[in-house]
RNA sequence: CGGGGAGUAGCGCAGCCUGGUAGCGCGCAUGCUUCGGGAGCAUGAAGCCGCGGGUUCAAAUCCCGCCUUCCCGACCA
């Protein structure tokens, strides 16, 4: 491709909406522009990405035998009633009517249509196990779009659907996408992990995150530092602390104090002159049935989904105002477990032996210290549900945890029958009897692998692309295309290279050479090569590694060779 | 939805407080010089000052309402 027959608006100056490194770097290189919150317009430059990035997604895809189709992306209400989630779904799910009134919705996730699917074609064991699977577009609604392409609301998708006759064969399904995906991202050149995740609403029995590792990711995982258990902190579980018991004539008088206006942790520890580590955090939350009050060490953080899993609750979210007072008598801030009656208390195995502890004391700037578990409050039950995170006990081995970020860019779910059995997906077996088919969804989201990868890879100059993915492998710049010999000498070796198969990009703009090297640093091509006076001077080219910096020359008469034998290793 | 910013030329911004012919830098176009890391000079094109209402002789500027957008939070495969 020569570029002035290209078109890459590249920009000087940082857009001002952009926050992160991966969006600013995208609008800058001429990859993407807005055209609303959470919608961008993929230009030619992005577009070669994401279609390199796709095509690796669909080969290996294509090699775990999966199956490529496209579904539709504007999907009727009916489909979404049967599964339940045209209630469930929330705002989320943009909903639009046609000219007869009927209801539809863009598509956020496509499994009520591939059940659709599925249960029309699909009839006899026989033709299992099938996974079906497509790239194309995604809509979600989301509250707050942000970071660019990393959380868009229109987004393109691979999605993959699994259909199998027992739990048996649907686990070799999910471990076969498993292998595809860790194929996909070590091929993408992506350092990434899987991790253990929270199934959130879609429920099943396992699910595993994608993560690239990346400082700027929104998501925090804990990997162990001795076994290989890692996990989104969402998930992550604590190892059970072996409880010792505080002896009872360890425990001091407990007193109430005044604490006129501290309502944070800070505020009384530093008024009470003790650490977090020896307050009870008496946290009151609404699980629309009732309130819950769960208790976590002060310097620890709760997990709300993991006391939603252990509530098995639908809803949960910390109480306001009003019901923070029916249930402590006391305004925000001056909650405590003492006292408390009508009301369940879970606390976290983190208070488990924990003594003379500071609470709130249930009254206004009121708290009170060397309070006892038994002898001042009991407590319904001990469960799992703080954050892990630096330093805990691995659930596997015991050994500390380490936390790190990552962005999320796949999503493996083990669906089981939740919609084959609401939406009668269902098959004969050997014997005539029907059974709902076990189903897997496996997602892997384009355009933030393609982010990732540059939140991963950049400089202060601009991305470099990991060679799989980069839209063009090797960049040639003339230096002065006004130069009839330098002209020449550019286009022959263009021509080469591109009789050989590679993919090559002629800087031909009659540009000042400065502009180009800049521009070549920004979009960020593997491989650069100078064409320039020394070309016509002295038969030399330059090349120049955009990863490592390093740079050779090479005879011109050797340039093909070269540029062929730096290919493998970029 | 709560809190905080911002909407003025393609991009980055000033002007607004104190109302009076809409500016700067970059980019774009043309010409000359220049040409191995974002050149110099000259000339030029380009604006519904987010939208609607109000005050005023006069509104980018003051007042009211709305929209959009970014950040933090809540939320989220």
């Amino acid at each position: 491709m020569r570029y002035t027959q290209f078109l890459i608006p590249t920009l000087r100056e940082v857009p001002a909406d952009a926050e992160v490194v991966s969006h600013q770097l995208m609008l800058r290189s001429g990859m993407i522009r807005k055209l609303a919150a959470g919608i961008y317009s993929t230009l030619p430059l992005g577009e070669r990405v994401m279609r390199k990035t796709a095509q690796i997604v669909r080969e290996e895809m294509n090699r775990a035998g999966a199956l490529e189709l496209t579904l539709p992306f504007v999907q009727p209400a009916e489909l979404w009633h049967e599964s339940g989630r045209w209630n469930a779904y929330g705002k989320e799910l943009l909903r639009l009517k046609d000219r007869n009134e009927r209801e539809f919705c863009l598509g956020p996730t496509h499994e009520e249509v591939i059940t659709d699917v599925a249960r029309g074609l699909i009839s006899s064991y026989k033709q299992l196990p099938v996974t079906l699977y497509q790239l194309h577009i995604k809509f979600r609604d989301e509250i707050r779009p942000r970071f660019g392409v990393m959380r868009a609301r229109e987004f393109v998708m691979k999605d993959a659907y699994s259909f199998d006759a027992d739990e048996a064969a649907a686990e070799r399904s999910y471990m076969k996408m498993y292998e595809a995906y860790t194929n996909i991202f070590a091929r993408l050149g992506l350092r990434f992990r899987a991790v253990e995740a929270d199934s959130g609403p879609i429920g099943g029995s396992f699910s595993h995150e994608f993560m690239v590792l990346a400082d700027t990711g929104e998501d925090v995982i804990v990997t162990c530092t001795a076994c290989d258990y890692a996990a989104n902190t969402e998930k992550a579980e604590i190892r059970v602390p072996d409880a010792v018991e505080a002896a009872a004539d360890q425990f001091g008088a407990l007193a109430r104090v005044a604490t006129p206006d501290m309502r944070t942790i800070d505020e009384v520890c530093s008024f009470l002159k003790t650490g977090p580590a020896s307050v009870i955090k008496t946290l009151v939350f609404d699980t629309g049935e009732g309130a819950v009050v769960a208790l976590v060490r002060g310097d620890h953080d709760i997990n709300e989904i993991k006391l939603k899993n252990y509530l098995a609750c639908s809803e949960l979210a910390l109480a306001d105002e009003d019901l923070i007072e029916k249930v402590t008598g006391a305004p925000r801030g001056f909650a405590g477990p003492e006292g408390l009656s009508g009301v369940r208390i879970i606390a976290d195995y983190g208070l488990k032996g924990c003594f003379n502890m500071v609470a709130g004391g249930n009254e206004r700037d009121m708290h009170v210290v060397n309070l006892n578990f038994v002898r001042d409050f009991n407590v319904d039950a001990f469960a799992d549900i703080r954050l892990a995170g630096q330093g805990d006990a691995c659930p596997r081995c015991g050994k500390p945890l380490t936390t790190t970020r990552g962005i999320e860019v796949g999503h493996i779910f083990k669906l089981g029958t939740k919609y084959s059995t609401s939406m009668r997906a269902e098959f004969l077996d050997a014997r005539g009897e029907s059974h709902p088919m076990v189903m897997g969804c496996y997602g892997i989201g384009v355009g933030r692998t393609v982010a990732a990868a540059i939140e991963q890879s950049h400089d202060g100059d601009g991305i470099i692309f990991p060679a799989p993915i980069a839209p063009f492998t090797v960049l040639i710049v003339l230096v002065n295309p006004t130069d009839a010999q330098q002209h020449q000498i550019a286009v022959d070796l263009y021509e080469k290279l591109l009789g050989h198969g590679v993919e090559v990009l002629l800087d031909d703009r009659d540009e000042r050479p400065g502009i180009k090297f800049k521009d070549a640093d920004l979009i960020g091509i593997p491989l650069r090569v100078t064409v320039g006076r020394n070309a016509v001077k002295d038969g030399l080219i330059d090349i120049k590694w955009r990863k490592t910096g390093a740079q050779a020359q090479a005879a011109l008469t050797d340039a093909v060779e070269n540029v062929l034998e730096a290919l493998p290793n970029l």
